[in-house]
Order: structure tokens, then sequence, then C-alpha cells
RNA sequence: GGCCCGGUGGUCAAGAGGCCUAAGACACCGCCCUUUCACGGCGGUAACACGGGUUCGAAUCCCGUCCGGGUCA
């Protein structure tokens, strides 16, 4: 009998998940991460990511599945690739994706490792995406949920050959509602538990908060400029800020004023009109290829810059082992370093990468 | 000190006796959206410097006071 190691949020999605699992016949495990110790900032609110009620209600679940249970500490190494490197980016001027690495560097690395200790043939979670292995590519595929709408593939573009053949997503064809349908049809403790956002290690939404308080750091306030370096007004310090940002600028003037590039170097941000966003190509690095191992030609492809905006037609080439450099159709708005770039050839995820300063 | 302008929400700015229980924009706040950060959508708070007059009626006219800016010895 095939063994399977569920990674359970205490969410509903991934007790679902772990749910149909067990219904298919596999030999399941049930467990948590622990992520994150909430001491590091002195806190334990219930809305950070594997908290006590997060372990107790994942527990419950497979409590009621009959399978084993165990809490993993995996925060040291959460620290190091997903935490230490948000706070090193945004000390960068530059805007990271943790949700991408934690997938990465936990879910599919460090978990998928001790699965293999545990002699599981696969992990699984409760993202909205959906595996194939294509006979005529030699190659699994990531593909988009069937539920376009909840699609996850984009968080998941850096997983490799390796991660994707040992990997169930078992609500990849099923809808948000169903999966709320079945967890209450089971009386699932977390059956109407919300939906996670934020990012998991933040208490009380204000990132910023959570870096100085982790750095203890102070970070200097700074110009804000115009495109001709006149200065417009005092920013909070070059963290609390993300290309095509509006909100919590402060800046009054004739029209909405967006950051349009922060240099870390001379700690200013710069504000612009909308129309000054937009920009035609973008570089990125750090790339991952799935439904082929090289890109041997440019190729017309639609493309994600951000996670929830819609995919834009573009031109991409790589241009050798590690970069890809894309040109879209029409300048897009806000490209931004530190963020994701993923490529899509219909519902197919062909790679991805880190998009890099311009 | 004399003279001349000007003082409307956090900022900019409509208004030129009744249509103002005062527009709009930007900012701010809240909600929605969302496993990143953002964008976006919806909604909200908030002002006629002060005191006298004139008038049936004043943000709008007149006179002072205060505060800005300019200018002249």
């Amino acid at each position: 009998m095939d063994k399977a190691l569920i990674a359970m949020s205490g969410g509903v999605d991934s007790s679902v998940a772990a749910c149909l699992i067990k219904e298919q016949g596999y030999s399941c495990i049930g467990v948590t991460m622990k992520l994150f110790q909430n001491e590091y900032i002195g806190e334990s609110r219930e809305h950070t990511c594997c908290s006590l009620e997060d372990v107790e209600d994942a527990r419950s679940v497979a409590r009621q599945l009959n399978i084993p249970y165990y809490v993993f500490n995996f925060s040291d190494r959460f620290r190091e690739c997903v935490i230490d490197k948000f706070v090193r980016a945004y000390e960068a001027g530059i805007t990271p994706n943790p949700c991408i690495d934690c997938n990465r560097y936990l879910k599919f690395d460090k978990l998928f490792h001790r699965s293999k200790e545990l002699n599981c043939n696969y992990v699984v979670t409760g993202h909205y995406a959906r595996v194939e292995y294509d006979e005529t590519l030699n190659r699994y595929l990531l593909k988009k949920a069937l539920d376009t709408d909840k699609d996850q593939s984009y968080v998941l573009y850096a997983m490799t050959q390796e991660q994707l053949s040992h990997t169930l997503f078992p609500l990849g064809e099923l809808t948000k509602p169903e999966v709320r349908k079945i967890a209450e049809k089971h009386s699932f403790i977390n059956a109407k538990k919300h939906d996670s956002q934020d990012i998991c290690f933040v208490t009380g939404g204000k990132y910023t908060d959570f870096i100085q308080q982790y750095t203890s750091k102070r970070y200097p306030e700074g110009n804000f400029v115009d495109i001709n370096g006149r200065v417009l007004g005092t920013h909070k310090g070059i963290i609390h800020y993300t290309i095509g940002q509006r909100r919590g600028l402060n800046i009054s003037s004739t029209e909405a004023l967006y950051v349009s590039a922060i240099d870390s170097v001379n700690n200013t941000v710069t504000l612009a009109s909308e129309n000054e966003l937009y920009t035609k190509k973008l570089v990125a690095k750090d790339i991952n290829m799935i439904s082929t191992p090289f890109l041997e030609k440019p190729e017309k492809l639609k493309v994600k810059v951000r996670y929830r905006q819609p995919e834009q037609p573009a031109t991409v080439e790589q241009t050798d082992t590690d970069t890809l450099e894309i040109t879209f159709d029409t300048p897009q708005r806000a490209v931004t370093s530190g963020q994701a770039v993923v490529i899509y050839n219909g519902d197919i995820v062909v790679g991805g990468g880190t998009i890099q300063r311009k």
C-alpha cells in the first residue's frame, strides 16, 4: 500500500486533503510543521501559523480520520530559509514572497526528506493545483487547479521533477465550496474556519513591526522623491514599501502617487503617477523549469508577475541555465524585484523565477 | 510702522448673497478582495480664522482683531 505523509496546517483545505487521501486507500500520516516560535517576538497570538490552536485542529482531524499524527519542529530551517531571507529582502529594497520559499524549502524539501525517512511515497498538501505525468515529454507537469479562481500553482513553480513525482494535490480538481462541504459532512472542527491570509508568521498584519522586533534594528527615515529627484516628503524606512504601492505614503498631490522605485543605497523611495509604473521587459534569475528542462527558443506564452494577477501574453526567452528574459506584449504595471514570475502554457506551468532589479 | 493682497476639511481647491445642513481631488480610516507584499472595489471621518455689523437671508458684502505673504520709508 502506498504511504502518504500529509502536511496538515490545521486549516480546512489540508484536512480535506487528508480525508480524501485516506479514502483513496493510502496509508496516511498526518503532520504539522512547527515553523515558528511565537516567542521570538514575545507573542503567542492565535492567528499565526502553527499556533497551538492550529495544531489542536489538525490533531482533531487526524484523530477523526484515525491516522497517526505528529508535529515536526522545523523552526530552525524556517527561520533560515524563510524569515531571514524575507528580512534581508526588505532591507535591500526588494519585495519577497515568503509563501513561495516556505513551499520550496519547507513543505517540498525539509518535509519531503522527512517523508522519505518515514518510508512515505508521497507528500500531500491542500494546495489547489494538479500534478500530471506526461509520457511524451517524460516529465511531471504542474498544472493549474480546475477551480482557476483558487488556483495556487503560482506559489509552487519552484517544484522539481523529483518533488512533483512524489506529491499529491487532492484538491486540484475541487472548488473551495466543495471542499467546505466535505469538511462539514465530516464535521471537521475547522469546517468553518476562515481561510488563512497574510504572512503566517506575522501577527496583527504589520510585517514591518515584525521585522523591527525580529532584528531589533531601526530603519531610518529617508526622502520620497519624484522622478526628477525633487524631494516630496519623508518616508518611514525603506522596508515599508513595495513597487506600485499607493497607501500609506501620506503624500498629498494633485493625483494619486505610487511607489515607482526603491533605492536602498541612498535610502530614497521614488513616487510617480500611475502611468509611470509600466514596464515592458524583465529579467528573472534563480529559475526553475518544469514542463521543459530548457526553453530552446523564445516562445509566446502567458506570464504572471504577482500572485492573483491575471496572466499576460509575453515572449519568454531562456538565455542561460538560470536566466529568463521576458518581454510583454503590453507594458505591465508594477513589476517588482523579489516577486516571482511564473510562466504558463495554458494550464501548464512552464517554469518561473525571481524578478531581478532593472 | 504705512500701504496692498490673502485666510474654506490633514493637503490642494470649487464657491463669487438664497441652488451650501459647502463640490471635487489627494491624504487618512474602515470593510471587501487575498496563503506574500501590493493593486483594486465599496464606504467613512473631516472645513467656511475670530468678533461685530448689513440683509428676510452671508463662506460669499462692510468694519475690527489675529495670522500669513508682498511692498514702501
